[in-house]
DNA sequence: TAATTAATGCAACACCGTTGTAATAAATTA
DNA sequence: TAATTTATTACAACGGTGTTGCATTAATTA
């Protein structure tokens, strides 16, 4: 989809832009090292307010996980507006060789239940060999 | 385990102990606000330098979820030495409600494969409304 | 094109976590 | 138990990260 940002009813900026094309160029889940490096030229304080309204709008969404920077991925379909309510049907894989986090799709996602709990969302992390590094 | 320390062959200093006995207190996670809350008075260097001593030897793990402080909670069994490496067979749960995070023993914990990958840990985070706030 | 509305970038700041190092305490050994 | 060794604590200082106020500049709307 070309025109992301006017869907998403915010404004079509050249920074915004290409902050959208360096998150196409990736397959995966990338940090904001990986985009300042990247970008042409950049305003860091920009940069964060740029992550902050593709967060909210659902256009991106971040991973943690423990001891690493925050990465952030583009959302597939419409995850929703909210940050922490996305439609995943996606686990998050941290490669151990490589290094590299990505989105990967299950067939069946896994379902959890407790008793007395009531579970809204089952985010699921995954760490490993990444398919590309298992050969 | 009261020399739980020694067993770890570290020191055992008041401090630390103090600070043990504060992760006893909760049957949750805890973050550092918590535990500077209750400590009768600290030095928040040292307490820096304490979690991870604690981390490291597997005395506590953390917890980091999207948006949130992080979190810790005391390793129940022997996790191992590494703080990302623990043989968790529980999830994290986030309440919604009262906002607190608990570790959640599972009866049969998910099992996920994907082709070509190797998995060597699964992390799982779950939220929605807690067995105390759902009644 | 003009008026309006929103994004950008600078300055300044608060907060978090780390490091070097001297003082102090704990553990070890005699 | 006392002396020695080893580890922890706490102060000072610092760097990195993310935020906010505000003036400038750009994008959208009419
Ligand atoms: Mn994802
Ligand atoms: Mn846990
Ligand atoms: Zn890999
Ligand atoms: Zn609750």
């Amino acid at each position: 989809m070309n025109n992301l940002l006017k869907n998403k009813k915010i404004s079509e900026t050249p920074f915004r832009l290409e902050v959208l094309s360096i998150f196409n160029n990736y397959k995966n889940a990338i940090p904001l090292s990986v985009i300042e490096k990247d970008l042409k030229s950049y305003n860091r304080i920009t940069l964060y307010r740029t992550i902050k309204v593709f967060l909210g709008k659902g256009i991106i969404h971040e991973i943690t996980i423990s001891g690493e920077d925050s990465n952030y991925a583009i959302c597939e379909e419409d995850c929703g507006t909210n940050t922490h309510t996305h439609n995943h049907n996606h686990i998050h894989f941290k490669c151990n060789n490589c290094g590299i986090i990505t989105c990967v799709e299950l067939e069946k996602y896994p379902k959890i239940s407790l008793p007395n709990y009531k579970i809204n969302q089952l985010e699921i992390q995954a760490s490993g060999v990444c398919s590309t590094c298992n050969q």
